[in-house]
DNA sequence: TATTTCTCCTAGACATTCTACCTATACGGC
DNA sequence: GCCGTATAGGTAGAATGTCTAGGAGAAATA
């Protein structure tokens, strides 16, 4: 599918897509991606480049742990989970994503 | 009210926001922020460090085409509109929009 | 054996927004 | 007349986040 904008993500919704989906059960990095992807239907595609620093930012704030495990291919994969102030940050973006993109769509809805 | 994000705005979308206001007619950089702020009920607060730069960036682009004029209490204030382009462009990130932010919703109900 | 897939990673470029400033004029209250 | 606030324009530099473009190794597949 050809991209519309110049970047494949909304800036600033990554963390919040990865919590979301690291959420549903410990995932290594690869396989966050790949969900994200399919979740979306193919529409959000997170480049590595954006994924691995991703990771690494939220594991040193404290909201991910990471435990190198073998992958589903027998494979040596890094595992993420939630903490429990991932836990806390995950609903607070939620939130925000929420209460922003409704107000977003306020602007878009006025009659032209 | 108390700001949620470090940012008051989704990075990415403060264009569209001001190809919006504009596309209702005639509007001048101070009355823009101000519309944004009202039509969202407070939640977007567009910071004039961001507003301007992003107008000059528009007008560069040749989305919005400006004159400078007098504003509503008799000062000078520089008006902007959309030009053909600018309306072109607001379709798209319309769309744009839509197409991610439904993508990230169908992340956020996926069930725990 | 060659290629593709899976899995991790980094460096540097780029764009956008923010904070923090600056300037000037009109208006209201004192 | 003066002072503060609101209105109107602007810039510089920092902070942040994502992207492009690489690199690496191991396993599966052709």
């Amino acid at each position: 599918m050809t991209p519309l904008e110049k970047t494949d993500l909304l800036q600033g919704t990554l963390d919040l897509l990865i919590l979301k989906v690291v959420a549903l059960g410990p995932v290594h990095g690869y396989g966050i991606s790949q969900r994200i992807r399919q979740i979306s239907q193919e529409v959000l595609q997170v480049q590595q480049g954006s994924l691995y620093p991703a990771l690494h930012r939220l594991e040193k704030r404290g909201w991910l742990q990471a435990d190198w495990g073998e992958s589903e291919n027998g494979r040596q994969a890094k595992f993420y989970r939630l903490s429990a102030r991932g836990r806390r940050q995950l609903a607070a973006e939620e939130q925000s994503w929420t209460r922003l993109s409704k107000a977003v769509a306020l602007i878009l809805q006025t009659a032209e």
